[in-house]
DNA sequence: ATGACTTACAGGGTAAGA
């Protein structure tokens, strides 16, 4: 089972991009951020016709999150991320498919800092930190995946020089990676591959593509009960590569099939 | 370097992204 992550940028002038990469790659589930879309434009007809079920939550010009499986549709569990009940950004979707409970989020960016901006950020990723703890004690195998907007030590990132005033840099915000993880999460890339730069995102400035001048911002975490079923892990760097790409590449883990439901212990013989 | 690119919304020039 192929689960990616993919800030679109913008799902309606990318499509196309979108299309090609899901015809090719084939994921069963994709989670999607920065839709730029109201939930009334979002192309739900043209990714059925794709294959792909889907739960959104949009909003008009920013922001938006969405989970997309091939062929079944995802039972959505939550919408919004809990504990602000003022918070109208739609950055947080969750929902079942195949048995795990997957949360597709996109967590503010944050410049410039220090300032509102840097606060909302860091404000959100502690309400993540605490619906996360929730997660990880379920008895769910449980997956969170998204745009986290945090560059979590400068080995994912091809030089500091030029960010180390940026907010996805911030000692606060690498702080509450680290706290995040250290409910048990497991980052998948980082895992998978301990010693090799990634990344997943290459801004549209200077060259940065052509230069593989990358972050590693966009990042899959596999809870206790997830991550035995952990096999591989990567980016398909390709997508950035083609015309009209988003900033992102989709990123992406493989697990096994495990048992949708406990094997029943057979008892005598 | 309030930079550079790119999109949404609107129908020009801001706002936002990272």
């Amino acid at each position: 089972m192929k689960i990616a992550t993919y800030n679109i940028n913008g799902i309606r002038s990318r499509l196309g991009n979108l299309l090609a990469w899901l015809e090719r790659e084939r994921p069963d589930v994709a989670c999607l951020q920065e839709l730029k879309a109201p939930d009334a434009m979002f192309p739900a007809k043209a990714l059925a016709e794709a294959g792909y079920e889907a739960a959104w939550v949009g909003q008009s010009a920013w922001n938006g999150v969405a989970i997309l499986a091939r062929g079944v549709r995802p039972v959505v569990s939550r919408r919004g991320l809990p504990g602000d009940a003022a918070d109208v950004q739609s950055r947080y979707i969750e929902a079942a498919v195949d048995g795990i409970v997957i949360g597709c989020l996109y967590l503010p960016n944050g410049n410039p800092q220090p300032g509102p901006k840097f606060d909302y950020k860091l404000a959100w990723f502690e309400r993540l930190i605490a619906h996360a703890a929730v997660l990880q004690a379920s008895r769910h195998p449980v997956l969170l995946a998204g745009d986290f907007n945090v560059v979590p030590t400068d080995f994912d990132i091809y030089n500091t020089r030029s960010w180390l005033k940026d907010a996805l840099l911030q000692p606060q915000s690498r702080a509450c990676y680290a706290k995040l993880l250290a409910q048990g999460w497991t980052d998948a890339l980082r895992t998978i591959h301990p010693d090799e730069r990634i990344y997943t995102f290459w801004d549209y400035f200077r060259r940065h593509w052509e230069t593989n001048s990358g972050l590693r911002i966009d990042h899959l975490l596999l809870n206790k009960r997830l991550a035995p079923r952990l096999v591989d892990a990567g980016v398909d760097r390709w997508v950035r590569g083609e015309k009209g790409a988003s900033d992102h590449a989709p990123t992406w883990i493989v697990l096994d099939a495990g048992r949708s439901r406990p094997r029943r212990r057979t008892s005598g013989a």
